[in-house]
DNA sequence: TATAAAAATATGACCGGTCGTATATATGCC
DNA sequence: GGCATATATACGACCGGTCATATTTTTATA
């Protein structure tokens, strides 16, 4: 067989680095999904488990519970969001006003694309659950603060630029934005139109925060 | 025994528009609360039913369905606010503008009563099903619409009175404070605080709105 | 008006299925 | 063979929904 050509070591590295994570990761990545889609009572494990082949009494190797997973899938949503969020605002040759307008501009593009559906994994939870579970209230807060705090450092670079008004704090304003933008998209699914969050970007990021 | 003293007719009456619709409304309003408290999928209907102390089977005698209990709940849900808010514009004592603010201040006092649990069940259906139940979804999209309209309606009087600017449209400012607002309900129950609802009020009705 | 037949309504046991979780067995590595 | 992990099976509880039966209300007959 092809893994006759590696020896015990790579083996197992291949084991435990790609395979056994790997199947948490896949597990993550489809509680992502369909939490999503279907909301967290909505979603059963057997679901989640059927969809990346793992059997039902090995869910609890990877997770403690439901409730853990969910606060692990919260975590593991926010990750890509942070990330790109992060690279765009470390781009040199836009400013920062300019660097947020088309990050939410490519997030329009997204859930146009996406037919409306899901919005916000982080506002859907919060509403659902955020006041049920601890575990997942905790990890909604957490990714929520990781992501405010990258558009408090995006809007105090835009003051320091000059384009956004400097007679509020960054602080109010990246709130005010993030709180708008969930909104916004509770609207989008309820109308089946973007019009909601352009209208929100439109508003403060092309209005009221103008300096 | 008691109801002796009653005839017919005012016996009927007793059990037609107290007993009969009492159940239903009864439904409605327990519905209401453990729905805002845990969701819609969170909620069986046993334990609506157990509540109010009405049999399993006599439920589809009220309700097609669980889902359309859902959308009704909804519509049951959202009409004391419209009633509060109506109420309150209809004053002819206050201004426009401090109505607005004296309303949302009586929303937030409520809201810390209660522990910042719950927040808004359109906000939180919207989020869970919004997307996937069409009966539900439009059943929102009426009940938010009608509370967007009071809200237009306040501001444009507000305008006509000279507290708030005329130009913006009192349309696009309304759907600005009501997304914020449900964005800031989700961001309250998972800081526990009231904070993000006060400061949606603070930043929109006592700045950006302002003439 | 008294009585019986019929229509309407109320009821809770029960349906198949799924929930999240526990445990006992099987499997693979030293 | 000893040990740890992975998996299958099973658990009791509960899900939304149905249905035959019991009860009440209405209608018809005398």
């Amino acid at each position: 067989m092809a893994l006759a050509i590696l020896d015990d070591r790579s083996y197992n590295e291949c084991m435990n680095k790609l395979d056994k994570p790997n199947k948490r990761e896949q597990l993550l990545e489809q509680g992502v999904n369909l939490l999503l889609a279907q909301g967290y009572h909505g979603t059963g494990l057997k679901e989640i488990l059927d969809a990346v082949k793992i059997p039902k009494g090995s869910f609890y190797q990877y997770f403690e519970s439901k409730e853990a997973f969910g606060a692990e899938v919260v975590t593991h949503y926010i990750e890509p969001f942070i990330q790109q969020l992060t690279d765009h605002l470390n781009n040199p040759e836009l400013d920062a006003l300019s660097v947020l307008q088309a990050y939410f501009a490519a997030l329009i593009h997204d859930l146009e694309q996406g037919d409306f559906k899901g919005g916000c994994l982080l506002g859907n939870l919060m509403g659902e659950i955020g006041d049920t579970s601890e575990l997942c209230r905790f990890s909604l807060k957490q990714a929520i603060g990781r992501y405010r705090d990258l558009l408090v450092l995006g809007l105090t670079r835009a003051q320091a630029e000059g384009s956004v008004r400097a007679d509020k704090s960054a602080e109010r304003m990246a709130d005010l934005l993030l709180n708008t933008w969930q909104g916004a998209l509770l609207r989008m699914k309820i109308e089946q139109s973007v019009m909601p969050i352009r209208a929100c970007c439109e508003d403060l990021l092309g209005g009221y925060f103008k300096a």
